[in-house]
DNA sequence: TCTTCTTACGCTCGGCGTAAGTATC
DNA sequence: GATACTTACGCCGAGCGTAAGAAGA
């Protein structure tokens, strides 16, 4: 199980093609084919069905152990080499646009932070590769549930906070009157489509069990405020978290109420935080225990 | 970073010699050195100071890395294998002895379904190798939180319940009487050590910030009775969730307020359940929803 | 001086490329 | 018969062991 093989592998199973891989990594495809019967030797079973190839039913099962495997060598890799050029810096917090909620705001030190806006995939390889000390992802969630993260290292996570969502609707929107909405009801509409700054429409599919949301414009950024700019002027809609939602010019914010799901935000962070980091994180997750508290 | 050498770098580390390794792992001490050497040349900075042999701040980094990229190494490899080998069982579920609560149990379907009782720390390892198709993991979490699970595979989890936490009392004890308890209060009482069948004791302490829970009789099992029967019979102390410790002859529950922890059941399976299985976590989870829909 | 890691050196075998072979569309 | 994977074979280098060297306790 050499990572060379398993990347050959994928490249080969991603491919469907021995002699694409190889282009592709360098090799001949002699050398590809060779790969693939030492990881079949290996293994006791074969892989890939040729021609056409595609992956067996135990090769299906080696891509989804072995794409996480690949991806955590090279975060692996990636942090210790940061780590052996490390310039000393202070701390870091990665954030997803709109995990920037108010609670989070406000539990922020006056200084001595960096704070870096990523769009939200790439905030687990931040935190994994050292780029940032601690991460805050959010996404939409059943309540209760925790987000599921890309999976590049062993990371911890912690909730910080839950709200509701609200679909964010021009003034001019003939359902822009209503006090709550399902999305089911909403499945055929245009959509912004937004998977950096808000949430990803394959997401909302995921959570709504099917329907089309089309794409309407999409935006790249991760800047909220265009986001609900655009939604404003009707170019689509939107999820958002409340804090979010509300107090948006030319907009309303209506909260979604079927499927039950929220806005959940984590604070993601590598083994055991130290010193300033582990302040850090003590204040955010106090936050969130001090409202549930509030709550009963 | 081949395997090969991360390998000997974690064992270097765990024995703090070169030789020592090189006994272990069936290499000449030499061979080791150069292992060492490798990996130092391909990340570019030293991971280990000699005389002692001690990790260095990047080494550290590693080590963080590497132990779970080995572990997922392994279970990959019985994965694959034990397809390769599929006797085409039925759906298996695995799950710890007290995330049998009765919401579960009523979830179950009445046949086609082999239940496999486990060490907590055992249930990851088994669904990632596909020894069970689905786990059940429980453990004290602060509300909301997720758990914390060895990370073996990319898992996904979903919660299907809380309940408060007991603290399970021979009716005899002075405090028995009490409707509510603190943990710090019984920091320094004698707890049973049951880390397979209830809450780990390190567990405990974690919960709790400090403090001794100092172990008094220790049980590997996973049978729940055996351990209630103990608790009941003065023992020790155990901490269970509230319906696994309510109803214990010669014992009384009492729920703990301070810290603010519950007792969480998580469903674990493997990317998208398919199936047997993905009918079976249906029933689970919607169980949890009826629950929250009834919370409100 | 003894223990322990490092370096030098030679050997073997793993793994790549070239090229011929084979199977499938 | 063209395309795409497999097998044969030779070459090179990675990696191990033996043994000598260096450095710390």
């Amino acid at each position: 199980m050499d990572p060379h093989l398993l990347r050959t592998y994928v490249t080969v199973a991603r491919l469907a093609s021995f002699s694409e891989a190889a282009r592709e990594l360098g090799y001949t495809q002699s050398a590809v084919s060779q790969h693939i019967a030492a990881l079949e030797q290996d293994l006791g079973a074969p892989l890939l069905t040729r021609r056409p190839v595609t992956p067996t039913a135990a090769g299906e099962r080696l891509l989804e152990h072995a794409a996480p495997l690949l991806l955590r060598l090279d975060a692996a890799r990636a942090d210790v080499v940061r780590m052996a050029a490390a310039p000393e810096r202070g701390l870091t917090l990665a954030t997803a646009p709109t995990a920037l909620g108010p609670r989070v705001l406000a539990a922020l030190p006056r200084a001595g932070v960096t704070l870096r806006v990523l769009a939200r995939d790439e905030i687990p390889a931040a935190v994994a590769t050292g780029t940032a000390d601690l991460g805050l992802v959010d996404g939409i969630a059943a309540p209760n549930d925790p987000l599921r993260l890309p999976d590049v290292a062993p990371l911890t996570t912690h909730g910080v906070a839950e709200e509701p969502v609200c679909v964010l609707l021009p003034d001019t929107h003939p359902l822009a009157g209503r006090s709550a909405l399902r999305l089911g009801d909403l499945a055929a509409a245009r959509w912004l489509d937004a998977p950096d700054a808000g949430v990803p429409l394959a997401r909302l599919r995921a959570a709504n069990g099917g329907g089309a949301f089309r794409p309407a414009l999409r935006y790249d950024g991760t800047d909220v405020r265009v986001l609900t700019a655009l939604a404003a002027a009707g170019h689509g809609l939107t999820l958002l978290p409340r804090s979010a939602a509300s107090g948006v010019p030319g907009a309303v914010a209506v909260p979604l109420t079927e499927p039950r799901v929220v806005h959940r935000t984590e604070l993601v962070y590598r083994g055991a935080p130290r010193g300033a980091a582990a302040r850090l994180a003590g204040r955010l997750v106090e936050r969130e225990r001090e409202r549930e508290r509030l709550r009963e």
